[in-house]
DNA sequence: TTCGCAAGTCAACAGATGTTGATTTGTTGG
DNA sequence: CCAACAAATCAACATCTGTTGACTTGCGAA
C-alpha cells in the first residue's frame, strides 16, 4: 500500500484519454484537414508518434472522437411533446459557455463534413445515430421528412452561430425568452405541419 | 480577315477564366483545404505556376471565385410576397441538375467555412452581401432576426442535401409539389411570425 | 524575317503533412 | 538489484503543400 500509484507519469489509458480530449477540442474549432496531428500532440505534451500507436492514424482518431462518448446523441427521455423544447434548448446554448456534449458532437460533424475522409464517417453517424432514431421517435406518416427537416433546422442554426459566427439570432429581441419562443414555434411547426 | 483568331492557343483571359471555372467546380465539391492547386491546374491542362501568376495565390483564387461573378447573390426582383417562393425554389433544385449560380456560391461557402483562411472571406461575404441585403429587403421590426433565421433555414437544408448527401427531404411525399409546399410554409412562418 | 514581349512551362524550393521503425526511458515483478 | 516489458521519444521517411525564379515558346508587330 506504500506504493499506490499516486502520480503515474506513464499511464497509457490516461494519455490516450488526454489525446482524445485534445483532439475533441481541436476538431470542434477547425476542420479535419486544418487540424494537424502535431497540434493535438503538442496540446497534450506528447510526441506525434503516440497518436499513430494508439489510434492507428488520423482517421482512426477522428472516428473515435465521434464514437467514444458513451452518452447518446439524442436525449433519452424525449417525448413528442418535449421534443421542441429539447431541440430548441440544444441549439440556443451560449456559444461561449460550456456546451452540451451532443451539441459538441454536432459542431464537430458540421465542421469536417466537407473533408472526403471525415465525411464518410460523419455521414454514417448522421444517418444511423441521429436521423434514424429521430424519425423513430417522431413516428407517424411523414416521420422521415420531419426528422430531416428538424435536423436541417438545427444544422442551419448551429452553422450560422458557430461556423459563420453570426450573432444576429441572439440579441435582436427584447428578451432571450422571446427569441427562444419563436424558434420553438418553428420546431413545432415542423412537427405538426 | 484570313487570320481571325479561330483557335487561340495562348489566350491569357481565356485560360484565366478556365482556371476560375475549374476552381469553382472543385470548391463546390470539396473544402478549401482538400482542394489542391495542382488538381485545379490539372483540370485545365496547365501548369500550377500559372495560378500563382494570375491570382497571386490560393487565397486570391478562392476569393475571386466568390466575387468574380457579377450576378447578384440575392434575386433582384424579389418582393416580400415572392420571397418564400424564391428562397424555397433556390433550395429545392435537383441536386444533380444544373444549379442556380447563387446556390453554387452558397454551397462553396458552406463547404469551406471551417477553414481558417477561407472562413474570413466567407464570413465577410455572408454578412455584407447576403445577410444585410436580406434584412433590408425584409424590413420592419425584427428584420435582422428574420434574415438570420431565413439564412439558417436555407443553410440547413443545403447542408443536409449537398454536404450530408441525405435525400430524406425529397422523395418522402406523394408529389414533389407537396414537399415544396411544406417547405414554403416554413419560410412564410419565419417571415410572418 | 526578325525582334520583343507576353504566355506558359520547368524545376526546385521550404515547410508541413501523416506514418513508421528503431531506440530510449520509466516502472514493475521477481 | 535487476531483468523484462510497456510507455514514450527520436529520427527519418515519403509525399504533398503553396510558392518562386529562371527558362522556353509561341504570337504579333515592324
Amino acid at each position: 500500500m506504500t506504493k499506490k500509484p499516486i502520480t503515474r507519469r506513464r499511464d497509457a489509458v490516461a494519455t490516450r484519454a488526454a489525446i482524445l480530449a485534445a483532439a475533441h477540442q481541436r476538431f470542434m474549432r477547425e476542420s479535419y484537414d486544418s487540424v494537424g496531428l502535431r497540434d493535438i500532440a503538442g496540446d497534450v505534451g506528447v510526441d506525434v508518434a503516440l497518436i499513430g500507436r494508439y489510434f492507428g492514424g488520423k482517421e482512426g482518431l477522428f472516428g473515435e472522437v465521434l464514437t467514444s462518448d458513451e452518452r447518446p446523441l439524442l436525449s433519452e427521455g424525449m417525448t413528442a411533446e418535449t421534443m421542441p423544447d429539447h431541440l430548441c434548448q440544444l441549439v440556443t446554448e451560449d456559444v461561449n459557455a460550456e456546451r452540451d456534449h451532443r451539441m459538441e458532437m454536432f459542431i464537430i460533424m458540421l465542421r469536417s463534413a466537407s473533408s472526403p475522409k471525415a465525411g464518410k464517417i460523419i455521414r454514417r453517424i448522421m444517418g444511423d445515430d441521429i436521423l434514424q432514431p429521430l424519425a423513430d421517435q417522431i413516428g407517424g406518416e411523414s416521420a422521415q421528412w420531419r426528422a430531416n427537416m428538424l435536423l436541417a433546422l438545427m444544422m442551419g442554426v448551429s452553422v450560422l452561430r458557430t461556423v459563420m459566427e453570426s450573432d444576429g439570432l441572439n440579441c435582436m429581441f427584447e428578451s432571450e425568452s422571446a427569441y427562444k419562443e419563436r424558434l420553438r414555434g418553428l420546431f413545432e411547426a415542423v412537427l405538426q405541419a
